[in-house]
RNA sequence: GUCCCAGUAGCUCAGUGGAUUAGAGCGCUUCCCUGCGGAGGAAGAGGCCACAGGUUCGAGUCCUGUCUGGGAUACCA
């Protein structure tokens, strides 16, 4: 990755430098590389002379000089400039950068990925939403995030499993499978009120309705565990429907019971009880938090006997690291950040490291439908499923995942989303999706073109590629060779949102390209450049379809 | 009260401690089809980066405080 290799090319510089005494003997200082807003500074620039003037004693411009003096030959830098104050800038060689059309068709299915997983193992934690519903806009999100986090650890190496964790039993359930009782008996001629707290959405009474179909009078009869297990299988059945319609796969489907059933739970109660951490107090099993860094300690047991939330999420948790993960990503909605620090405490409590469990905790979505907010809440049915709002943004053209996935992934999870659907529906056409799936399309056209006018893949394939010199051609260039470490920091940073970033700078240079350079041309004059640009149009193809994917977004041929 | 997140263009939002031009999309004002997809392109208007201090050679970015908005503060999950 060329980053990584600047960042050693620079290393090896200030160890010339300081080798044949031009230099001061220091230890580097912490130094960034990273690209110029400003064009005219090059492809990267770095700050070490600015970081290294204290350490050496020496004006920054001089450190600069330096180690420009003993910079090492490599085949992709073309040029290294020093400005003031001591910015050290370097531009990518063009011959090099047109070669990278070479390199990327050889890798048309990986392009962009990296190794720094090694395949270690890692897990990705998310929705998780009980089946006590159909996804609503809350989950999407997460959904969305999850999945292309996932994908984006794949492709830094990473063995991923994605995993959906839920509880189909407790006081939740119970309700409801009682409210499906209620509405099941309703449609047999029997009134009967909701149960407090109980579940009045719509969804039941289809669920019922079913039910009445295949099982008639015979309900009368059944028992509450009967129309509980008949909500979740059909609930699971929903939410995997959806979960299919946004691209979405789990590995691992982890239910909370088995925690119990095996005597993980009981295992991890007894554990911390050894441990020292935990205590009673009240009648109640509390977690000493406090001492593990947290503000107050926690109840993990109630006087009644029943663990909490708690307990069985820290008993999954060391479950995550004995599964052998090295490293393991929750993410979770705003309104569960109190609680994981808790989860945490109570995993170190237990004598493991918890450095390799990271937290992507995403703020909520507004939903406006006619300038209103929509108000949601599962319990009295008030909700927009993400299958809703699937359908308001499918076009015949282009699948409603796409705009959904694409556009929660141009927001940054720590920012509130605001969600207007009037907006979204009216929009649709003009949604920044269209914007880079219609640079794919057009780019398949031109091949397409090409092909039939006589200039198909085994025509162009050995085209040659140091005619690209046009600067349309290198700024295309120069954003398709920093793929990879896009991709690299989207993985590492676990901020997916990146990608949407990159592929629309991508289709804004590829449409610049089209507009400055003529591809396919019937003159016997331009036969090579043709060849040379419909390689570098592929090489594009490839790039936009590989970030595509990495957002789960399909690439079209057309549009 | 305490904790978490946010406050950047009319709207929705990007922005990695860097460089006398802070970006995108939408909306607004003008242009560009006798060449491969105009779902595109060119130009323009629109900003005390919430406010006040501080750290630094250098701050939209880091720290502290204030204000505003959202969320969390259970022996609910």
């Amino acid at each position: 990755m060329i980053h990584t290799d600047l960042i050693s090319l620079i290393q090896q510089a200030a160890r010339a430098a300081q080798k044949a005494g031009d230099l001061p003997t220091y230890d580097l200082p912490a130094f960034s590389v990273e690209h110029p807003k400003n064009a005219e500074h090059g492809d990267y620039s770095t700050n070490i002379a600015m970081q290294s003037a204290r350490p050496a004693r020496m004006a920054p411009i001089k450190i600069a000089e330096q180690l420009v003096a003993h910079w090492p030959i490599s085949p992709f830098v073309g040029k290294v400039e020093i400005a003031p104050p001591g910015f050290i800038n370097i531009t990518l060689d063009n011959g090099w950068l047109a070669q990278q059309v070479q390199v990327i068709e050889e890798n048309a299915t990986t392009y962009g990925n990296s190794n720094t997983g090694q395949g270690r193992k890692a897990q990705v934690e998310f929705v998780s939403a009980n089946p006590t519903g159909p996804l609503t806009i809350g989950h999407a999100w997460g959904a969305v995030l999850g999945d292309s986090v996932a994908s984006l650890l794949q492709a830094t190496g990473w063995d991923v499993t994605r995993e959906y964790y839920f509880n189909n039993g407790g006081r939740q359930m119970r309700l409801l499978g009682e409210s499906l009782q209620v509405r099941c008996l309703e449609l047999l001629g029997e009134r009967r009120a909701i149960p407090q707290d109980g579940y009045q959405g719509e969804y039941l009474r289809w669920v019922a309705a079913a039910l009445v179909a295949e099982y008639g009078a015979s309900l009368h009869d059944k028992e509450l565990d009967f129309f509980r297990g008949k909500a979740v299988d059909a609930i699971f059945a929903n939410i995997r429907a959806t979960l299919d319609r946004l691209g979405i796969h789990f590995d691992v489907y982890y239910n909370e019971l088995d925690l119990y059933e095996t005597g993980k739970v009981n295992a991890a109660v007894q554990a911390l009880a050894h441990s020292g951490y935990s205590y009673q107090k009240d009648g109640a099993t509390w977690l000493r938090a406090a001492d593990l860094g947290l503000k107050q300690d926690r109840v993990i047991i109630k006087s009644s006997g029943e663990p909490t939330y708690r307990m069985p999420d820290i008993a999954y948790h060391v479950e995550k690291l004995r599964r052998g993960f090295d490293f393991v990503v929750d993410i979770f909605g705003a309104d569960h950040h109190a609680t994981w620090p808790d989860v945490l405490a109570g995993v170190r409590a237990l004598g493991y490291n918890t450095d390799g469990i990271q937290v992507i905790i995403h703020q909520f979505i507004t939903l406006l439908r006619g300038g209103e907010e929509v108000k949601m809440s599962t319990r009295r049915g008030q909700f927009v499923t993400i299958d809703e709002l699937l359908d308001d943004v499918t076009t015949e053209a282009i699948p409603g995942k796409d705009v959904v996935r694409f556009t929660l992934l141009t927001r940054s999870p720590d920012s509130p989303m605001t969600f207007d659907l009037d907006l979204a529906v009216k929009q649709s056409s003009e949604n920044p999706v269209y914007y880079v799936q219609y640079g794919h399309a057009r780019i398949c056209s031109i091949l397409r073109k090409a092909a039939e006018e006589g200039f198909g893949p085994d025509m162009y394939a050995a085209g040659d590629l140091t005619l690209l010199t046009h600067p349309s051609e290198l700024a295309l260039l120069r954003r398709m060779v920093a793929l990879p470490e896009a991709v690299a920091q989207a993985a590492q940073q676990l901020a997916p949102h990146q990608m949407s970033g990159f592929a629309t700078e991508l289709a804004t240079q590829f449409h610049a390209f089209y507009r400055d350079c003529r591809v396919v041309s019937s003159d016997p004059a331009d036969r090579e450049i043709t060849r040379a640009r419909l390689r570098l149009c592929e090489a594009t193809r490839i790039t936009l379809a590989r970030t595509l994917s990495l957002m789960g977004v399909t690439a079209p041929e057309r549009m």
